[in-house]
DNA sequence: TGAATAATTGAGCAGGTGTTCATATATTAT
DNA sequence: ATAATATATGAACACCTGCTCAATTATTCA
């Protein structure tokens, strides 16, 4: 299957949005409900700058929406497609 | 869907296995056949030391096979699972 | 044996990534 | 207005990655 060096950079970039472990988590979370920035902070026990940051790449990325509400800010999923990458990769880690 | 942080280390480095386009384009060019590293780096146009380095990466993941015949060595996939994740990825770039 | 070929390996380096820290912006409450 | 809260942002830093280059190993051929 020849693949252009485009489609190949997309292709690394899309895999990219879940290359590290604070996103897949960032993700997890999401999937079940939308959430503050603060909320994710907690949950996931990272600075609220850190999760901004990352916030910030998967919004740039499409794959993340926010919604502004009052002083809090609540993000959804944008992109289901990556929940179907993350599902059939974590059902890789967990039954392998 | 709460995660533990050792599977989603474990997640972001299935993920990691795809996130560089020259690993992508290795993947790519194994899914149609066997191929020994100098035919991978013509291919690829990389040097065959850069196409080692990325081979030992993907040796080390488990997703890549190595057989020796005489002083060439040709690689396979080991691994199908990171095939559909990389036809999933690709159906997501190429059609929405 | 020695030369040539295929691949691997390690060092070094440029570029990228994710965090912290400090600061800025926006909104609400007093 | 000021203070407090929620988030965003930029700089700095440490760490990681992927390449090149040079050297090494393993195999084949003359």
């Amino acid at each position: 299957m020849k693949l252009t060096e485009l489609k190949a950079i997309q292709l690394a970039a899309l895999f990219s949005a879940l290359n590290d472990a604070s996103r897949v988590r960032i993700i997890s979370l999401l999937i079940d409900c939308e959430m503050s920035v603060s909320a994710l902070a907690e949950g996931l026990k990272m600075s609220e700058s850190a999760v901004s940051h990352q916030l910030r790449g998967l919004r740039q990325m499409r794959l993340v929406r926010a919604r502004k509400e009052g002083r809090q800010v609540f993000y959804t999923l944008d992109d289901d497609h990556v929940v179907k990458l993350y599902s059939m990769g974590l059902d890789h880690v967990e039954h392998g």
